[in-house]
DNA sequence: CGCTGCATTGATGAGTGTCAAAATTGGTGG
DNA sequence: CCACCAATTTTGACACTCATCAATGCAGCG
């Protein structure tokens, strides 16, 4: 990024925000007049049906961009949450044509978010429609482990996931019960752990084999 | 559009593509060279699992943008394929960048069916991950049933549907069968019916409610 | 006219959901 | 430091939606 760019985030920028767990940061259906980037800390989207069922969309992690729905279409189709402590950079939707507009190769990074987000959403819907309950758990612990170790969070093979069991199974489109009598199916195969808000994956290889996925190595992403 | 804009976009067109009935466009994995909007015909969106089972993420109609990933990571999630004749305008995956940089108003556009489609993947794992198999082929019935509408394919409460029930069940996770059935009890309700594939909605107010959507206007999109 | 693909129907059962309750954990105030 | 409470995890028993298997029918087509 160049200086002049740079000069001109902190223009876009309108400052940064320090929230709690359990803050929502953004509501589905809002016509937010801010957007964020997730500077640390970590969160989920989800969405609520109208008769209560909730379906998780995903786990937000540092560098995830907010609020794209918000910023384009002036709708956001789920509401996102903090579930650490949380702190994000501020940008003022008046200001995200003008920024599309003059800075091209940024513009191009928030398509690149987009397109990324698009190809996990076709993923996500793959496990929940074609994989078994096994599978799409480990499906899952296998992503989120990659994109922690992507990002530096993981050691030994350990790194901290916030979330409940009940996420995790909104996720995935399964019950509650089902999806920790599942877990404890991998535990028992040595292949994940999973308690006090620690995630271990002992044998990442034979998690994704049963998750029938190849894992590639997690591309670089664009930030900001 | 512009006319200076129109100039460029002809230069951005590459030609114009006409195909059959099971053409594959765009191949699962694949880095292509080329990008599409669909000008007229339907076509479908999917991917296999390495077992076999296969999702459908999406219908393809007039107006869609096809190739995003392929143009922005370099690398297609998902597969594409005509179900009838269409007519597809092809682009220059090198021209892209020179493009989305030279005409920021198009390149929002751009952005702006990424964050549709966003919106609508979420909608989508929802769904399945949530509704009942009853309630999600209302879904999608009157989701497949409002694009059509805002496309003029509607006439007197029918549209045609080049698809198969398989893709209907492979796009929700269900099984063909019993998506068979469930269309049966659909008919039966004298909500819609979905034959010789002719789709007719009798009732679309009654279907959102069976689908536990609130049925919103749809929203005008941009082109190319 | 016999394929081949798709729609349709019935019978059976597996994978998950639901219900209920106990065990654990973490936080809070006395 | 301990008692209490809410949230979460864990476990067992049972019910049900939906998948699977198997046939038949039906239409388009070479």
């Amino acid at each position: 990024m160049s200086k002049e760019e740079l000069e001109f985030m902190q223009r876009f920028k309108a400052g940064e925000l320090t929230v709690e767990p359990g803050t929502p940061i953004l509501m589905e259906g809002s016509n937010a007049p801010q957007l964020f980037t997730a500077l640390s800390g970590m969160g989920i989207r989800d969405k609520v049906l109208r008769n209560g069922e909730r379906q998780v969309i995903n786990f937000v992690f540092p560098g995830d961009f907010i609020g794209l729905q918000a910023g384009i279409l002036g709708e956001m189709g789920h509401s996102v949450e903090a579930r650490t402590a949380m702190r994000l950079c501020v940008f003022d939707r008046s200001e995200f044509w003008n920024y599309f507009k003059s800075h091209p190769s940024r513009a191009f990074d928030i398509t690149w978010l987009a397109a990324v987000e698009e190809h996990f959403l076709g993923e996500a819907l793959a496990t929940v429609g074609q994989r078994s309950a096994l599978e799409a758990i480990a499906w899952a612990l296998v992503k989120i482990f990659q994109r922690g170790e992507s990002l530096g969070m993981v050691t030994n093979n350990c790194m901290e996931l916030p979330y409940t069991q009940r996420d995790l199974a909104d996720a995935l489109g399964l019950s509650l019960v089902h999806t920790n009598k599942t877990l404890g199916k991998l535990k028992d195969r040595q292949l994940v752990s999973w308690s006090d808000r620690i995630l271990q994956v002992n044998d990442l290889e034979a998690l994704s084999e049963v998750a029938i996925t190849s894992l590639a190595p997690v591309k670089p992403r664009p930030f900001l």
